[in-house]
DNA sequence: GCAGTCAAGCGGGCAC
DNA sequence: GTGCCCGCTTGACTGC
């Protein structure tokens, strides 16, 4: 039985004599859940004690979907980084042992990109720490500026693969196509978090500006009503009377010098027109009338319609 | 030592 | 049923 690591620069397969003939094959045909219960069943079979007793393990180069074929002996793995300058140590086998994933994804068998480990080399128990004395690297994959540029470039004209061009690229960059799908993967993910952080940033400063914006609105509510106070009581009989006056537009007091009606009438009374402040407290449609009193706190209604 | 980055695994959902 | 994608997670690696 083979099981595929992924490994962009040695090709392991987990080989567990588990008495399944051609598996790659077979898994192709095999549902999600079938393919767990297989999982699971070897698993049971790789911690079982009677499967330590013929470990073997033979490690294959990568072979990308055009050009690797052959497998090596874990011994070829020296010459095989000769080979393949780029080529990275075995990725993922760390975690293949670590998370107990002791069963490559399908996914990549159904590439036909399975790499043969004879496990019966191995003990059921292997540990990464392990595998340096069976002469593997428990490295991690990174990828080369080189194959990172041409992602990229791709990534920037599609964000999304397809068969083809992953078949492409993965020949292009001597990797595995399930390695540049889950380069693309991970690529989207990040654009995505990149964007939600934008977002993230536009909100808050939009909320500081709310925060803002209330603050001086409240700032003016209580200006507002102190004034309305203060007409209210004695202080307003202090207020000099050329002080105050009728706005043309809207008849209501506001101060300044003058007197006068939007339709030249004889100026309203200021008693009458302080029992329409007081009676209709709304703010006067037309901001100028408060404008020489408190600048730049008002809007004009008029304007920010 | 620790936080950040990144390749990769896993499970679930979806479209065909 | 299959393949692809996404979200979450793990573990190796790196820079401080």
């Amino acid at each position: 039985m083979l099981f595929d690591i992924s490994n962009p620069g040695l090709r392991l397969g987990l080989g567990l004599g588990l008495g399944l003939q051609d598996q790659s094959q077979e898994t192709c045909m095999k549902s999600h859940e079938q393919r767990q219960k297989q999982r699971q069943s070897q698993k049971k079979k790789i911690a079982d004690p009677r499967n330590k007793a013929h470990p073997s393990l033979r490690l294959g180069p990568p072979h990308d979907d055009a050009n690797n074929n052959h497998q090596v002996t874990k011994t070829d793995s020296d010459e095989y980084f000769n080979f393949h300058p780029h080529a990275s140590p075995p990725s993922s086998v760390s975690s293949f042992f670590n998370s107990s994933s002791f069963i490559k994804r399908e996914r990549d068998q159904l590439a036909g990109e399975e790499l043969e480990l004879e496990v019966e080399k191995f003990p059921s128990n292997l540990r990464v720490a392990d595998l340096d004395q069976y002469g593997y690297s428990k490295k991690k994959l990174r990828l080369t500026k080189e194959q990172s540029a041409v992602l990229e470039d791709s990534f920037k004209e599609h964000s999304t693969l397809t068969l083809t061009l992953k078949q492409e690229l993965a020949k292009k960059l001597n990797l595995r196509a399930r390695q540049v799908e889950v380069w693309f993967q991970n690529r989207r993910a990040r654009t995505k978090l990149k964007q939600t952080e934008v977002n993230c940033e536009l909100l808050k400063k939009c909320c500081e500006s709310l925060t803002e914006e209330n603050k001086m609105l409240q700032k003016e509510l209580e200006e507002l009503k102190s004034m309305k106070t203060a007409l209210q009581g004695p202080l307003f009989m202090q207020l000099p009377v050329a002080t105050l006056r009728i706005c043309p537009s809207c008849e209501r007091i506001c101060g300044g010098s003058g007197a006068t009606t939007n339709n030249g009438s004889s100026p309203t009374t200021i008693t009458t027109t302080i029992t329409t402040l007081l009676v209709d407290p709304k703010p006067p449609h037309d901001h100028h009338f408060y404008k020489n009193n408190y600048g730049k706190s008002f809007v004009n209604t008029e304007e920010s319609k």
